[in-house]
DNA sequence: TACTCGTGGTC
DNA sequence: TGACCAAGAGT
């Protein structure tokens, strides 16, 4: 758009960071499968990293494959998936790869419109996959990704909230044309924005967009935009979802209702958590106890 | 669009 | 110490 502006993403600079600060995340090695990327994408779906890597390994040595996958109880998918955080990706995880099985014949589609009719593969996930496990020159966009052209290019302390086509058509502009250039700005974009362009304390000296940054250029202005909602957890349906789950994963994938009763004093709220669980597949009601989905 | 959906670490 | 945040997706 502004391909005369003094601000914006400084990609040689921005690349060359990355070879020497990037992570050597086990997923980024040489001979890493597309259903390998695209677990851990999944499992990174707002999940730190660092909690990701140790998932990802013990599940890939249980379930190699998606064919695997696709045949595994959905009551151990669930407990494989430990403390990763809002199982019901566990379970979309499992249909995807049903999907990738039955209906693209064992193999991750390179497609993004294919990948986006995956259960629990959104615009992001989608892109991710297109771009790093297939070297595609698609946009990638996630929260940091959004967070650093907020800020090197717009000049703002935030990114506002999310809007998928301008997000989109922002990063599609900022895009270098030969696709190798594509996938090294969207692997390197998104680890700045994870380890120097942070939300809470943004490490300017360490960052080589500093020198071309719209926001920096600007004196670092305070976001005047709405606050967003702070997410309250103590207390709510999805606390209670947590500990109820919690005591299926942890025995042997039952509990007695008298058992699950101990778990939060609010009957109705209980009622309610353990009707949304089952209502999503994570819990089954048998006679006088629940299971995990076997 | 706005809301729901886990878990744990950080400052 | 509690608010904030973390490679989003689905409805």
């Amino acid at each position: 758009m502004t391909s005369t502006a003094t601000h914006g993403i400084d990609t040689p600079a921005l690349i060359s960071w990355f070879s020497g600060a990037g992570r050597a995340l086990p997923w980024r090695e040489d001979g890493v499968s597309a259903w390998e990327i695209l677990l851990c994408e999944v499992m990174s779906q707002q999940t730190p990293v660092a909690r990701v890597e140790p998932v990802w390994r013990d599940w890939l040595a249980r379930w190699p494959g998606p064919a695997e996958l696709a045949a595994a109880a959905p009551a151990d998918v669930i407990r494989m998936w430990g403390k990763l955080g809002y199982p019901r990706r566990a379970l979309r995880l499992r249909e995807c790869a049903v999907v990738v099985v039955d209906t693209f014949g064992g193999e991750v589609p390179t497609d993004v419109d294919d990948l986006l009719s995956l259960p629990g593969v959104g615009d992001y996930t989608a892109r991710a996959v297109a771009c790093f496990a297939h070297g595609q020159a698609v946009p990638v966009v996630d929260t940091n990704v959004r967070r650093v052209v907020a800020r090197a290019v717009n000049g703002l302390a935030e990114a506002g909230p999310p809007s998928n086509r301008r997000d989109l058509a922002a990063v599609e502009a900022l895009l270098p044309a030969r696709r190798e250039d594509a996938v090294a700005f969207s692997v390197a974009i998104m680890e700045l924005g994870a380890l120097v362009c942070t939300a809470r304390s943004p490490d300017c000296d360490a960052c080589p967009l500093a020198p071309s940054c719209a926001w920096v250029a600007a004196g670092k202005p305070a976001w005047e935009g709405p606050r967003r909602k702070t997410q309250t957890y103590a207390g709510t349906d999805r606390q209670v979802r947590g500990m109820l789950l919690d005591v299926l994963r942890d025995g042997d994938g039952t509990a007695t209702a008298a058992r699950l009763d101990l778990v939060w004093p609010d009957e109705v709220q209980r009622a309610r958590a353990m009707a949304s669980l089952v209502d999503d597949g994570l819990v089954v009601r048998g006679e006088d106890r629940y299971s995990l989905p076997t």
